[in-house]
DNA sequence: CCGATTTATATTCCACCGCATTTAGTGTAC
DNA sequence: GTACACTAAATGCGGTGGAATATAAATCGG
């Protein structure tokens, strides 16, 4: 008997793989059904969704939330505002930085596709895993997500 | 009540963002490591590991064990190759196709690199989460894993 | 064996991200 | 009040991925 517990030590590497691949597939699977179905990816939904739950946020808490450069963000913000979903407006208080808003047809565009994003998980996710094993794995993977962002992990440079 | 089951629903779409977030933050960390120890990016460290583990693969298995497209895949070769640390020798039975193989070089820098891949990852993972919490959390993924990979969910078509 | 179809890879074009730089605005020390 | 450091966002460049296309090779039906 090599360990004391009597349970296996768990294969990190072995989890993070499953992690990246489960997540790659996932994303690629909504995106495709995203797209056909609204015309855009699931980045977009996602920066939409965000905006709709934190309306007034600016470009660099987005950033924050989704751990991804400035840059990219105020590239993705343009590339919505140029589809007439997001407005930016002026902020009172900090002349520098733009208060993004949902417009209408944003507003829109974001609750029907989020009814296809839910159909679309709980299809590949619920069809895949029950029982005890889900509700305890998705209290691991939140509580890892509130540590890294406690610990601004993983966090881009730009 | 309203739920016959005692346990609370699951909220997917909460699994499925908490999921691409933990991944995000995860794979920025582990890249910013690998790059400053060693010089290669993750999705390099995975081909190059890939390659030791499964000697005698063509550029498509790549693909298909990455969720990735051909193109990037053929590019993410030329780039290893183009360094030394992969070389692509003719598949005696069926001329169309390569069977890539590390070099020397290769073989040394995968294995300087898996230790600190393994390193980081254990800090990231193993410090945030333990119990009973972790080994349920690896299992529900790689059973997820199993099932996408096995209906070929969320592959792209190039 | 021959032509049509499928398969494996490479190539090309376009969109996007990260990083570095730039521009503009804020606030703080003196 | 002015210099200086800091912050927010935008912009340009290089690298990389996805999708479509091209090319070459293998396979299959006759």
């Amino acid at each position: 008997m090599e360990y004391k517990s009597g349970r296996d030590p768990v294969d990190l590497p072995g989890f993070f793989s499953d992690l990246v691949r489960c997540e790659t597939r996932l994303y690629n699977a909504v995106n495709d059904r995203l797209r056909e179905r609204h015309g855009i990816v699931t980045s977009q939904f996602e920066f939409l969704r965000y905006l709709r739950d934190h309306p007034g946020s600016r470009v660099a808490d987005l950033a924050t939330e989704f751990a991804i450069g400035i840059g990219a963000t105020s590239k993705g913000a343009d590339r919505l505002e140029k589809q007439g979903w997001v407005v930016r407006q002026p902020n009172p208080s900090d002349r520098r930085s733009s208060l993004l808003a949902l417009t209408d047809d944003g507003a829109r565009l974001v609750d029907a596709a989020e009814e296809t994003f839910t159909e679309r998980v709980a299809e590949l996710v619920g069809g895949a895993l029950d029982g005890e094993a889900l509700p305890v794995a998705a209290q691991a993977l939140t509580d890892l997500r509130l540590r890294l962002e406690r610990d601004r992990i993983g966090l881009p440079t730009g």
